[in-house]
DNA sequence: GCGACAG
DNA sequence: ATCTTGTCGC
């Protein structure tokens, strides 16, 4: 698929703080989204040692695109890169995006659906990861992230299915959703172009067996066995 | 001021 | 995220 990394990528945080505030306004909320998307695609990336005087750190992205029916993998791409920009919470994606988008270009069709590991609009500025994604690539994005960031919620049942809302202040940016009975819940929130109701659907039916969904999982043990091989 | 803080 | 063995449970 066609995308490109913005090639005025920012190194430090001033810059980036600049490029969400610039870029937020461009989120699409209305949705509703893909209500049966033919393809759902996961992407993860995996860490490695420092190097360069541990200023740079090695990484490993990969996307796994499965048959949304049938949770079959149809496709399958990474990327390694290094990344230079410090973990700040908030700005996450500028570790990730650029090698991300690497993996994700090389796919000879772009996804119905993108499911993210690490929050959408449940952002302290309303632009996480899934937000940013789905603005650069124009692409129906979810934010799928496995520990809360921004906002609170309360009476979450323990049933399969089972959601809360996730608030911040007046505005609900996400849910609690749990995937499995009596697990840990994953936290979604729409990145671009979909609802939440749609989101946390999609989320569950790519989540039949395990707590996080399929292409996630898939996506998680690719970018790791790359990142070893690297 | 203090602590918390997606991956 | 990553550093890391065994172990309790289905």
């Amino acid at each position: 698929m066609r995308i490109d990394v913005p090639h005025d990528w920012p190194q430090d945080e001033a810059a980036a703080l600049r490029i969400q505030d610039g870029l937020r306004g461009l989120v699409d909320l209305e949705g509703p989204g893909p209500r049966e998307p033919l393809t759902v695609a996961g992407l993860d990336v995996a860490y490695g040692p420092d190097s360069q005087g541990g200023t740079v750190e090695r990484v490993a992205a990969a996307v796994v695109v499965l048959d949304a029916k049938t949770l079959v993998p149809v496709a399958m791409e990474t990327a390694v890169g290094d990344v230079s920009f410090p973990y700040v919470p908030g700005l996450f994606a500028f570790r990730e995006l650029p090698t991300l988008i690497a993996a994700l270009r090389k796919l000879p069709v772009a996804p119905d659906l993108l499911l993210c590991d690490g929050q959408g609009l449940a952002h302290p500025r309303r632009f996480g990861l899934a937000c940013h994604l789905g603005v650069l690539t124009g692409l129906p994005a979810v934010g799928v992230a496995k520990n809360p960031f921004i906002g609170t919620y309360e009476g979450l049942g323990e049933e399969r299915g089972d959601w809360a809302p996730l608030v911040d202040g007046d505005e609900t940016v996400g849910r609690a959703l749990r995937t499995q009975k009596g697990v840990k819940p994953v936290y979604v929130s729409t990145g671009h172009g979909i609802d939440l109701d749609t989101a946390c659907h999609h989320v569950l039916a790519t989540a039949p067996k395990y707590r996080l969904p399929e292409s996630t999982r898939l996506a998680d043990r690719l970018c790791r066995d790359v990142l070893r091989a690297a």
